[in-house]
DNA sequence: AGAAAAAC
DNA sequence: GTTTTTCTT
């Protein structure tokens, strides 16, 4: 994907959790399961995850071995899920669809030599979010109380959106272009070990003198999950040229270059489809025994992988519990 | 996704 | 020095 260009725009410095007690972050469902169904799928046998009638559900295991570390750090996350998919990423729609294709061919070939380390690797590859997965993660969250909001289209858009207007502190996602679409302060790497990373829009357009407007502009030159960028440009050259040139379009007529739909791509960070009907209690009172045996006996998920996940939730939320009256 | 190497 | 491709996990 293209938007590693904004990678090294991006300012980032380093955040201890105990910062973030009490904040609300808006998580980019899609971007947050996908992480965790890939290293579930990868490291766990599909047994354990997988019902007699051969339903996966890994995303189970991943959303109780996921969110302990939100309650144990009192850091309230609202999971966004996506709507309809935009017109114009069924570009990368279909690249994906061939990735996957391809993945799926790999992994036949695997399969037949016996190869199963590499078949268990390739497997995870062809990992996609059925309607299963997007049914039972939202009926997880609900027993256990955790909010999430349904958005029109992109995910991450809604959660920028969110961030703006107040009702979340911070955006939680991977991904360098909640900086395109305006939030202010986006934190990365919630899913692994260690501490988590600030993203901030502000200081990014402070240490490169540009506006938000421009920034946008960089990012479409370099490539964005919705265009293929410029050849030739990449994040030193398009910081230069806009400054150059004031704006996208500057820059483009400069250099006899086009742009496929740059203004509507522009439209869709500038002004993306989002909605402010959604509301949400960030005071979170999961529902234990209920959650442990919909994942363990409605969904067949074994005990041993999950239990730990809902100790640690458990535990948790006894410690908060003890705060509140010391 | 990130690092390193190759190409420009 | 910057961008693109390739390798590795």
């Amino acid at each position: 994907m293209g938007n590693a260009a904004l990678r090294q725009l991006a300012a980032l410095s380093e955040v201890s959790f105990d910062d973030l007690d009490g904040r609300v972050v808006a998580v980019d469902a899609h971007n947050w399961l996908y992480r965790y169904l890939t290293t579930t799928v990868k490291w766990t046998r599909d047994g354990v995850y997988t019902t007699s009638e051969g339903e996966e559900v890994a995303n189970l295991v991943g959303i109780v071995q996921g969110l302990p570390k939100f309650f144990e750090h009192d850091l309230v996350p609202v999971f966004v899920f996506d709507g309809g998919v935009t017109e114009l990423k069924d570009d990368e729609v279909a690249e994906r669809r061939e990735q996957r294709e391809k993945a799926e061919e790999m992994l036949a070939d695997a399969q037949e030599r016996g190869d199963h380390i590499e078949a268990a690797r390739l497997e995870a590859r062809t990992q996609r979010l059925t309607s299963v997965i997007q049914e039972t993660s939202r009926e997880l969250l609900d027993l256990l109380d955790v909010p999430y909001v349904e958005a029109p289209a992109e995910g991450e858009a809604q959660a920028a959106y969110m961030a703006r207007r107040g009702d979340a502190d911070y955006v939680g996602s991977e991904d360098y272009d909640t900086l395109l679409f305006g939030a202010p302060l986006t934190l990365r790497q919630l899913t692994s070990s260690g501490n988590p990373e600030l993203m901030s829009l502000d200081e990014t357009l402070d240490e490169h003198d540009l506006t938000y407007e421009q920034l946008v502009d960089v990012g479409i030159l370099c490539g964005t999950d919705f265009n293929p960028g410029v050849d030739g440009i990449g994040p030193k050259t398009a910081l230069k040229l806009v400054r150059e040139h004031g704006d996208l379009f500057g820059v483009l007529e400069a250099r006899g270059e086009h742009v496929e739909f740059a203004d509507r791509i522009r439209e869709l960070f500038l002004d993306p489809p989002v909605t402010d009907e959604y509301e949400f209690d960030t005071d979170v009172d999961p529902d234990i025994s209920a959650a442990r045996s919909y994942v363990i006996e409605e969904w067949e998920v074994d005990a041993d992988e999950v239990e730990r996940g809902f100790e640690r939730i458990d535990d948790a939320l006894s410690q908060t519990g003890l705060d509140r009256w010391t």
